[in-house]
RNA sequence: GGGCGUAUGGCUCAGUUGGUUAGAGCGCUGCCUUCACACGGCAGAGGUCACAGGUUCGAAUCCUGUUACGCCCACCA
């Protein structure tokens, strides 16, 4: 499903658009700007395939990124600005450290999300039964209701997911270029689509081959709005009105009542014991006795659990099958009969339960059979009352219920035939095994790698993988049906690899006719598809081509970064981990990136309103994509950053900034390449800024691209404010001070340049292209060793004071001097006296003239002190003149 | 209940091995239409570094405890 090479042969870069001003480069523009640059430099790297990956390089040269598949099932919002902009910035850095960057997209047009979206954008609902229609065509405008909805073949139902899902994709691609994410978009692949789902279902039958996967008929947790079962990973708590009502239940030996409390009356019926802590005194005495329910008169033991809390409630509990996971537990410890009530529709169900023998029993369950759980709780209510079983009146409280977590109904417990790959949710020895490969990999931030532990470590059951769903990769099995058409799960029919992608719906196993299907003697195939998730968890090897395209495969895998967002740890993080182990016993990648939130000004997480209201594209029209990746990597990795506008101003005028320091830089004119930098002040500015490229360096190799952005940042205003104003009198000048400084510009220039493109790699490739050739993109990155040799021992290492910091500083008190006398910045000066110690004016006498110009002082005297005390400026402006 | 993170001027944040007087931007105030830049520039005001102890010659930084906010996790009758 790899799309063929992007489109080639697009306008290439417009020559002749600048007119060049009398001393300047050909290239240098008049008025430099901002305007029109994401348009240009967009269609050049992909007419030169700037960010093409080249794939003769080795694994050692490549630097490989798992990328997050965006879900193509709405619109991107700026979130994923942020958290992609941080990656782009590492993919940069990697590309300009000489790495052959192996930078995929990915679209997840898989899953629930995307059939939800269809069914609501087309007004359509997938029937497995209806018949495939040729041609078939939505309605003009979906029905109001969505039990109205026009019910589709899945064959259908999956066609027009495709087509929606791929308008979208070109959406989503045409932000992701106006950013200006350096993405090889040769190398796209989608979750859905055959590659994907062959990978998927290998992983799968591999899986099921070493014994890794597994199918249960078992109690699970059941959306009944999804009908489908879902995973503990896809759990969320919600906060629920709910009541605790008091039932009796009558002793059969004659003892009275028990009094329970419970916020589920309507599980009476399912109720199959009760049970109390085996230490609490006052139930002890019932354990291994009997007690019959209220209305429903059946008996039910009286048994101890540990997990019984006396101080909850009454001390004593029902225990129903389901009610809830713990009911679960009891029920499998204490190993109590199933009476199942509640079918995956949500509902109690018509058929009179057996267990319930008396007349009265009966007509009581007619009065709730047929109900969903909130009216069959009015009913029960009614029932206890009438029978006098309810005491007192229910006490309303509030408590967390399980959820899907995008289901709007409280999940219920169904027993069903499920799925599941181990985890390490059963197996200490797996989960040991799995908590090692955490430890193994890089988290950016380190701590996040908490989450991951905390996750493993609270694992209570196997990876539900089983979806009762219709869009997604089947899961490939068949199963031989008996003579009375009962399947053999336990024994199913596996194809071979060779034969993938299958649907088990459609295709037909070796050795059986296609109307041998649903046959008694026949085959039936597996209904279900996998999670999203158990394809998701296999990005690194759907991206790498893993027994697709062995070559590809061996130069990316392992990879070397999966950013991701971090509340997505427990899922697709912990689930890639798993699949990697698994197939080939390594961690997929070596390196987490942990993105954080956007948050509303107020600090919340950003609404949905308040999302909605911020689209992508407008914020890159209003701040160009230059400034709007500013804001994003300025927010440090894995923390929640507050959206504002403010920073991406900001950055925009700091992109402006960067057009005319380079102007004025480059606008000197060009000096003989050989010219030597011999001024001081031109040799400790090029000392600090070889600290800056090792600061920036080690904050990169860190994964800590908001620190290299800071420090460059930081060190470009002084430059600007400080080192230009200096030398900027030298540097109009000519002879050998003249060269110096504009040797020094140049080389400060394309550094800073340098330092910046993975930020604001527009702007910088404007000014790279006013003197350099080639793409900035695919400039080496700055190394400070020969900057160093350069500024020689004005690198400060000896510990004597910059004569830069000195200048700067006694400039900045002329400069005030000027401010307080509100005279203009380039009023002149008959006097300055710096009065300081002997080694700051020693530093001060090497650029003296530097500062002499800059603060346009006719006479600049020093006087050494010994003192301990600040500095002392005198500074004697001269008369004004008279107009 | 367990775990993690954050707390620095009105706002957004730096402050990496503890080291002089805690920095920057926004906002605010004043000045400057200076030949790179008015989509500017220069300068200024503004902080008991959440709180309480402790270690140290020295703490925003390390330790202990507390509080607030946020997040992750948890069997939630």
């Amino acid at each position: 499903m790899y799309r063929e090479p992007g489109r080639t042969g697009s306008e290439g870069r417009k020559g002749g658009r600048y007119r060049g001003g009398p001393m300047a480069s050909p290239n240098l523009p008049d008025k430099p700007s901002l305007d029109g640059l994401e348009d240009r430099w967009g269609a050049v790297w992909e007419a030169d395939g700037t960010y093409r990956f080249d794939r003769t390089k080795e694994r050692s040269e490549v630097f490989s990124i798992d990328t997050p598949p965006p879900t193509v099932s709405g619109s991107l919002h700026v979130g994923h600005v942020f958290s992609y902009t941080h990656t782009d910035t590492i993919a940069r850095y990697q590309r300009m450290q000489g790495k052959s960057v192996f930078y995929p997209m990915g679209w997840d047009d898989n899953g629930l999300p995307t059939e939800r979206r269809v069914e609501n954008y087309y007004g359509v609902r997938c029937d497995p039964a209806v018949k495939y229609v040729e041609g078939y065509a939505p309605p003009e405008k979906p029905a109001k209701k969505r039990q109205d909805y026009d019910a589709i073949s899945r064959r259908n139902f999956i066609e027009l997911c495709e087509e929606l899902t791929e308008s979208d994709e070109q959406v989503f691609e045409q932000l992701w270029r106006h950013l200006g994410l350096s993405i090889d978009w040769s190398m796209t692949y989608s979750t859905v689509g055959p590659t994907t789902q062959r990978i998927s279902q290998r992983a799968f039958l591999r899986n099921l081959a070493r014994g890794e996967a597994y199918s249960q008929e078992a109690p699970s947790l059941w959306d009944v709005t999804f009908q489908t079962a879902v995973a503990q990973a896809e759990l969320e708590d919600k906060d629920r009105p709910g009541a605790y009502h008091d039932l009796a239940f009558h002793r059969t030996d004659g003892g009275g009542d028990i009094v329970i409390s419970t916020t589920r009356p309507e599980l009476v019926v399912s109720c199959v014991a009760l049970v109390a802590h085996p230490d609490d005194e006052r139930y002890q005495p019932l354990f291994g006795t009997t007690v019959t329910t209220p209305v429903f008169g059946v008996e039910v033991p009286v048994r101890a659990h540990p997990l019984a809390e006396p101080d909850k409630g009454t001390g004593i509990a029902m225990i129903c099958t389901f009610g809830d996971t713990t009911d679960v537990t009891w029920w499998r410890e204490l190993d109590l009969p199933t009476r199942a009530v509640i079918g995956k529709d949500g509902r109690f169900g018509f058929a009179t339960p057996e267990w319930l023998d008396t007349d009265g029993a009966r007509e009581a369950y007619g009065r709730i059979a047929g109900k969903a759980a909130g009216g069959a709780q009015i009913q029960m209510v009614e029932l206890l009352r009438e029978s006098g079983e309810l005491l007192g009146e229910p006490k309303p409280i509030t408590h967390p219920v399980k959820f899907y977590e995008k289901g709007d109904k409280p999940l219920e417990i169904v027993t069903t035939r499920q799925w599941y790959i181990r985890n390490g949710g059963r197996s200490a020895e797996l989960r040991e095994a799995l908590l090692e490969r955490g430890r193994q990999l890089g988290w950016h931030p380190d701590y996040m790698r908490h989450r991951y532990e905390n996750w493993v470590e609270g694992l209570n059951g196997d990876w539900l993988i089983s979806r009762q769903r219709f869009f997604g990769v089947p899961i490939p099995l068949w199963y031989r049906l008996d003579a009375d058409g009962v399947p053999d799960h336990d024994d199913p029919i596996v194809p071979p690899e060779a034969d993938l992608p299958i649907d088990p719906q459609a295709d037909v196993p070796a050795g059986f006719l296609a109307d041998e299907r649903d046959q008694p003697g026949g085959f039936t195939g597996d209904p279900d598809v996998m999670d999203t998730w158990a394809t998701s968890s296999l990005t690194p090897q759907i991206a790498t081509g893993w027994e697709e395209d062995p070559d590809l495969f061996a130069r990316t895998f392992p990879m070397d970064m999966r950013p991701q967002a971090h509340e997505i740890i427990r899922t697709w993080l912990f689930s890639t981990v798993v699949r990697a182990h698994y197939e080939h016993d390594a961690l997929p990648w070596a390196n987490a990136t942990l993105s954080g939130w956007i948050l509303d000004p107020d600090r919340k997480k950003m609404s949905k309103s308040v999302g909605n209201v911020v689209v992508p594209t407008d914020l890159l029209e209003q701040h160009g994509a230059d400034a709007v990746r500013y804001w994003a990597a300025s927010g440090r990795p894995g923390t929640d950053t507050a959206f504002d506008p403010g920073q991406m101003k900001i950055g925009r005028r700091l992109s402006i900034k960067i057009l005319n320091a380079s102007k004025f830089a480059l606008g000197l004119g060009e000096p003989a390449p050989d010219a030597p930098v011999t001024e001081a002040l031109d040799l400790a500015m090029l000392g600090e800024l070889a600290g800056l490229v090792d600061e920036a360096t080690r904050a990169f190799e860190a994964f800590d691209y908001a620190r290299a952005l800071q420090r460059t940042e930081e060190f470009f205003w002084r430059f600007c404010d400080d080192y230009l104003e200096l030398v900027k009198g030298r540097a109009y000048g000519d002879g050998a001070g003249a060269a110096s400084a504009r040797i020094a510009l140049r080389l400060a220039l394309s550094t800073i340049l340098r330092l910046f493109a993975p930020f604001l790699p527009y702007v910088t490739e404007e000014v790279w292209s006013w003197h350099q050739g080639g793409s900035i993109h695919r400039a080496t990155w700055p190394a400070s060793g020969s900057l160093r040799a350069l500024a020689g021992d004005a690198s400060g290492a000896d510990g004597a004071p910059s004569c830069l910091v000195v200048a700067a500083d006694v400039l900045g008190r002329i400069r005030k001097a000027k401010s307080d006398a509100k005279v203009s910045q380039r009023a002149a000066v008959d006097l300055v006296t710096v009065t300081d110690t002997a080694d700051r004016i020693a530093a001060l006498a090497a650029v003296i003239d530097d500062v002499a110009a800059a603060g346009t002082v006719a006479t600049l005297d020093t006087v050494v002190t010994d003192g301990e005390g600040e500095a002392i400026v005198d500074v004697v402006l001269a008369p004004p003149a008279e107009a």
